[in-house]
DNA sequence: AAGGTACTTTGACCGAGATCAAGTGGAAAC
DNA sequence: GTTTCCACTTGATCTCGGTCAAAGTACCTT
């Protein structure tokens, strides 16, 4: 098999958990042992999936619903560090006890591998870990672009970030590539967003309110948002980049 | 080859470059290619190596020195997003263009695989692949644990957080494995300092002042620290966890 | 319909860190 | 020796975002 073909699974249309992911559909085409080490497990919001240290039997991709990966100091505070959504992978092959905390922060199905046979399954299938080495240097940068975001960026540009890459996952879960006023619902309640971006949730909820007063966005509901103008809203979040951002 | 055997190049004593690199002396036993792509180069202090944007032509390690991976906005603020010290890996398999600025922080000379063929060699030789995994892991762990000290923590636990993690590589690469004090130079700037934190070099210069005078660090000169008692330190950092932080 | 709960908004005030501005010290250059 | 330069320190002031508090809103259950 070529490298070509090994990285093609982009486009499998079939597979629920798209092209970021070990598919289990596709690698079900190539690999009959991946399918009998397959599982599914639910969750409901608020669920937490994996705790920060406890020792880690599966890993796994997201089907449907989102969760959080959150780092807590012993007094209390807590920083996300990254969002699962659809299609992102959990789980550290060769590691034995998770970093941190994976919380579901709506009602959630991942589709998990049993660990120790995943780990082998690397050894005799050299294309997943090539693959799995993509999708982590895809998640490093979007780690790295993050640490700008937390580091140097206002309160305003935050919001701003966090929204723009929300629309930007959305876009490419759902193809819909057009410009023109765009909608979609917040995964994320504003506590959650002030532990995503370092702030308290008072800050959030204010510059949410400034960013609607100044029209960069509107809200239908609470969670409801429509963005008019994309370029305003990269704008307002110090944005050159118009690539990038994965988490 | 075993598993076992694929990752078991983390005490080579010969190797400069150490176990979490590709290591050239380590795999010339193995893979007579790998030394016929190898090359080195060496930088000056405040040299860029890589241009964010720019296609990458080699992937490597550093041998000696240190650099500094860096993102910056438009309007000049810039956060350092990670570190390169001696047995790092710089570079992309699978990728064009660089997403940062790395600078030479001191005088530094790199260990340089022409990328092109090394990609190819990754698919021919599988635990190149799997080794490179282990390595972005860990680039990934110490990302996250980063986005915490920049996201939660105040300008001192910030400080007391990165004189941790330095002395920290400093003893894997020395071996220096004891309590008592520990003494170290510190291999950047105030400004530098500022950059990794998210601070500015005047936070940064009073908040070392303010340890000293607390008696968490002596200062023989601005950049020659000691360190009296680690824990303390740690305490100060702010950090339950003794283990992670490999950046 | 009433009450409860969780989430969100808004206000008033405060403080950590940024900004602006001098001043210090030590090493290299002349 | 002294001049220059650069990294660093220290001071004064300001501001953004945190903290504390209260009120508003939507969605439950009963």
């Amino acid at each position: 098999m070529t490298l070509k073909a090994q990285f093609d699974h982009t486009n499998c249309s079939e597979c629920p958990i798209r092209h970021r992911a070990v598919c289990a559909h596709c690698e079900a085409n190539e690999l009959e042992e991946l399918e009998k080490i397959k599982y599914y497990r639910s969750f409901e919001a608020g669920q937490t999936i994996i705790w920060s240290g406890d020792p880690m039997s599966f890993v796994g991709s997201v089907v449907s619903g989102i969760a959080s990966l959150t780092q807590a100091m012993e007094d209390g505070r807590t920083q996300m560090v990254g969002l699962l959504l659809p299609s992102d992978f959990v789980g550290r092959p060769g590691r034995d006890t998770a970093p941190y905390d994976v919380v579901a922060k709506t009602d959630l199905v991942m589709c998990c591998f049993r660990k120790k046979p995943f780990e082998e399954m690397m050894v005799t299938t050299p294309h997943i870990a090539q693959r799995l080495l993509e999708m982590t240097l895809d998640e490093l940068d979007a780690a790295r672009e993050w640490m700008l975001v937390l580091g140097r960026k206002t309160a305003r540009e935050k919001i701003a970030s966090l929204l723009s890459i929300i629309v930007r996952r959305d876009a490419t879960l759902h193809a819909s590539s057009a410009s023109g006023p765009i909608v979609f619902d917040l995964p994320l309640s504003r506590e959650a967003m002030a532990d995503y971006l370092g702030l308290t949730l008072e800050t959030v909820s204010r510059q949410i309110s400034a960013l609607k007063k100044d029209q960069v966005i509107t809200l239908e509901s609470k969670r409801h948002v429509t963005v008019p103008d994309m370029g305003r809203l990269m704008e307002e979040a110090g944005d050159d980049t118009d690539g990038g951002f994965l988490i």
